[in-house]
DNA sequence: GGCTGTGGTACTCG
DNA sequence: TCACGAGTACCACAGCC
């Protein structure tokens, strides 16, 4: 498959330079790399093509050859205004950053463009040859790719990479009209802006205090033995006579084994109907077991999931952990985050006040205050909620207010919490029973099912404008949503209401993050100052002592903007603090 | 008997 | 029995050599 006439391989300064002019002809530039392995910390870049669609040349750079004379032309390359495109830019632009070089925008990622367009249904693959399939109707050959990079090249190699830019700006006359077409533009802009910020977080990562965290896994796992052995003790209850028989080898149960564990229980006369904790919860005041293997799924989760796997991600080169942050991962528009899962470690101050910066720096943490709430004001327009965030109430205290019939001053801390559980449960359309379920599961609050079914009803009559948006949506029988900034998410089969309303709430609640840590990326451009994360509602930087008061306030203000952009009806607030672990509020 | 992949369950987060 | 969105660990099972 020839999609250019020549290779151009760089191996001088000059010739370097020259190529930059060369490209400056050009408005789209297909940039690709080739790298020694796949860890941007270990691994080095060989190859840089730079394939201009103005041009019948592909540039092959070769750094091995160059090293760091390479530097200062191809900055102002990737700092210049044509457009730069990647397929999964993200790990190129990580081994980039690596070798000093950083990108700017606008940057076009090909790979992201077919996710956006796509839109969360599955199509296959967005790996480069799915896209040249589809979108160019030819097969790229990728047997080069795994190949040694570190060594003398070969032709075919040097045609692999070329190849591989070549495609590039073709692939993004393709898609690009489909962004237009699907009104993705924004979206896609979004996403683009925020590439520099992934790389900073994946690069940068957490640092994990080891000690600290194997001391708690020792105290944890020491804990999880007992309650192990407390259980097993419990479920033989029924048949001690064979235990002392046979020894206590006899009969046990494997207490991950949800199908043992219940034939356990059922043996003992407990009426169970699953072993979930939704369905044990209830009967632990009643069997002392029920309760013993409630706290033993406690432990065995938390040393099982988290504290004996985190230290193996502990980076060998920098001591510290990287997660995978996978910017299109949910189909709302959030991240998600794996090997490991930043996102998910238990909010307990023992596990995260194993975080911690590195020696004479200072965490900076921020969160949004209650987004998901104040974007369901902003898309259902209800005039209450509204009012309510402008003029700086707890709209937690506010609903309590409302269903309870007391003044504002009256509400409790117990009516409070409760009227939490309400709010996050019913802007959703939960029914009486979930909500019943929820506020107890959720928040321990207690209530009868007339209580829910009487909460459920106060709060709409409350809150008509939120009524009102699911009776709309639900009456509207759309297979898509968008969110506020235009992001898309469609559905093959009739979606359900609760999804349909969500969607745009928690994608909305995504554009802003994402938004943020754009604006954050370029503010903190050539500072010292790092994110190294961020968590749905949360961004975290690392700074230096004495730069953390400018970072705190440059955090809370450039999150508010992000808001500010999307939101127009509720004003959006987030909260800084600056922190020696993950763990301090 | 041991290996691999898959589906289900349970639990963590926001 | 739980509003949405995720990832991981474990077990159980099927299919394979």
């Amino acid at each position: 498959m020839a999609t250019y006439s020549k290779l151009v391989r760089i191996v001088d300064r000059q010739a370097l330079i020259d190529a930059v002019s060369d490209l400056s002809s050009s408005k789209v530039v297909g940039v690709d790399t080739e790298t020694t392995g796949l860890d941007p910390l270990v691994d080095r870049i060989r190859l840089i093509q730079l394939a201009g669609d103005r041009l019948d040349r592909v540039f092959v750079v070769d750094l091995f050859e160059l090293g760091d004379a390479c530097i200062d032309p191809l900055n102002k390359f990737f700092t210049g205004p044509q457009v730069k495109v990647f397929h999964n830019a993200k790990f190129d632009l990580k081994f980039l950053r690596r070798a000093g070089l950083r990108v700017s925008p606008p940057v076009f990622d090909t790979m992201i463009a077919s996710q956006l367009v796509t839109a969360g249904l599955q199509v296959g693959g967005h790996g480069l040859n799915d896209l040249v399939r589809q979108y160019l109707g030819k097969n790229l050959d990728k047997s080069s790719q795994m190949s040694d990079w570190s060594r003398e090249l070969s032709d075919e190699q040097l045609e692999y990479a070329a190849r591989d830019a070549a495609v590039l700006p073709r692939l993004r006359a393709a898609l690009a009209p489909l962004l237009v077409r699907n009104g993705l533009v924004d979206t896609a802009k979004l996403e683009f802006d925020c590439l520099n910020a992934v790389v900073d977080m994946e690069l940068n990562g957490m640092r994990l205090d080891v000690e600290r965290w194997q001391a708690l896994t020792r105290q944890l796992k020491a804990e999880m033995q007992r309650a192990a052995a407390e259980l097993q003790t419990m479920l033989r209850g029924a048949s001690v006579d064979e235990v002392s028989l046979f020894g206590p080898e006899y009969q046990t149960v494997n207490l991950d084994s949800t199908q043992q564990v219940l034939d356990a229980l059922r043996s003992l006369g407990i009426p169970v109907q699953g072993t979930s904790r939704a369905h044990l919860t209830s009967l632990a005041s009643d069997y002392p077991v029920v309760a013993a293997l409630l706290e033993y799924r406690d432990i065995a989760k938390k040393v099982q999931a988290f504290a004996e796997s985190l230290p193996t991600f502990v980076h060998q080169v920098t001591g510290r952990i990287h997660p995978t942050y996978h910017q299109l991962g949910a189909s709302t528009g959030r991240f998600s985050c794996s090997d490991p899962n930043l996102q998910q470690i238990p909010r307990g101050v023992e596990f995260r006040s194993c975080f911690v910066p590195d020696p004479g720096c200072k965490m900076v943490i921020a969160d949004y205050s209650q987004i998901e709430l104040r974007v369901a004001a902003e898309i259902s327009k209800d005039a209450r909620m509204i009012a309510a965030y402008r003029q700086g109430q707890d709209l937690h205290r506010l609903t309590a207010s409302l269903v309870t019939g007391k003044d504002i001053g009256e509400v409790t801390k117990d009516e409070r919490q409760a009227a939490k559980a309400v709010n996050f449960g019913l802007i959703y359309a939960m029914g009486a029973a979930g909500l019943r379920a929820y506020a107890r599961d959720t928040y321990g609050v207690e209530m009868t099912m007339d209580q829910a079914e009487t909460f459920r009803h106060r709060f709409f009559s409350a809150y008509k404008g939120l009524g009102e948006w699911h009776r709309s949506v639900a009456a509207s029988r759309q297979m898509w949503t968008r969110t506020i900034g235009g992001r898309l998410r469609s559905w093959r089969n009739d979606p359900k209401l609760t999804g349909l309303l969500n969607t745009p709430v928690q994608g909305t609640a995504a554009d802003i993050v994402k938004k943020a840590l754009a604006l954050l990326a370029e503010a903190l451009d050539g500072t010292d100052v790092r994110i190294i994360g961020s968590v749905h509602d949360e961004v975290l930087l690392e700074a230096p002592a004495s730069k953390a008061e400018y970072a705190a306030e440059l955090l809370k203000t450039t999150m508010e903007k992000a808001g500010a952009h999307y939101l127009k009806l509720v004003p959006i607030v987030a909260e800084a603090r600056i922190a020696d672990s993950w763990a301090e509020k």
